[in-house]
DNA sequence: ATATTATTAGGAATAATTCCTAATTAAGTG
DNA sequence: CACTTAATTAGGAATTATTCCTAATAATAT
């Protein structure tokens, strides 16, 4: 897990300006457990910067994304973000769209064996199960 | 892999109708190694049959994806597809856009460790591989 | 303090997908 | 085979997440 500190001095090492939207951004992505949309992003984030735009929540994940800081998956036609970078398995819930992450020790060696099969130079990896979590499940057995 | 005529039977005994529209799309995404998005199958099948529209291709998606019979991925903000639904890996060349699939047995007991430790109800699992293929990579090379 | 230049706000433009409806047609029935 | 009816289709309009555009703003170096 990054500390801010660490991401806002590494963005200013490359030149990059810390602006408070930046900053902004990358605290709550840190904070929260959710996979949040870059609406919801806009909307947590408008409560303690109301000036800022949806198209600066875009561009910084854009940037965020490409220095490898935040994780990014389609689900339903909709960007979900995430600040836990390393390989994990994302549990996808298609009742609620709350999304649960899971570690699994094996999935960097199943990464490298595809590589050497495939000579596909891997850059990204993206695991993702999609159900009900338990919550949704119990909800759909009482009906 | 499945037959054309097994998935057409099983859409009739479903009382779905078989149209020459279905067949088509069908019959394309069992034969492609692609993994053709909405508007490449749309185009492919228009050349036997002119007047298939696109939203008829995507509701045939939508019918075969809820039948199982096809399996989706999103790619850059747009949705490809695929014949092949047991578990696999997918390959993504992030440079010419190609999807290659590659089999994985451990992929199956990682669904189900996954699972159990979650408390998930698992209904579909996607696995991505995002980099690039063996030629765009040695095309990077050699600029 | 000032200059420079990256960044931002805000809205317009884009593009994949979904929605809508009249026309068509697959398939069951006598 | 002709007839019925309900599912399916074509075509285009509507929707929606994301990208693009540009003048205004503000972070940083000097």
């Amino acid at each position: 897990m990054q500390q801010l500190e660490q991401i806002i001095s590494s963005l200013r090492d490359e030149g990059l300006r810390i602006t408070p939207q930046r900053i902004a951004i990358v605290d709550y992505l840190l904070k929260t457990e959710d996979h949040p949309s870059a609406e919801l992003i806009h909307k947590v984030v408008r409560k303690r910067y109301p000036m800022v735009s949806l198209s600066t929540v875009y561009k910084t994940l854009d940037l965020l994304k490409e220095k490898k800081l935040v994780n990014e998956i389609e689900v339903e036609g909709e960007a979900r973000f995430d600040a836990h970078t390393d390989e994990h398995i994302n549990l996808i819930c298609m009742k609620c769209g709350k999304i649960d992450d899971i570690d699994e020790e094996y999935l960097k060696e199943i990464q490298v064996k595809a590589a050497k099969k495939s000579k596909y130079l891997i850059l990204k990896s993206n695991f993702e199960l999609h159900g009900y979590c338990n919550s949704c499940k119990s909800k759909t057995k009482s009906i």
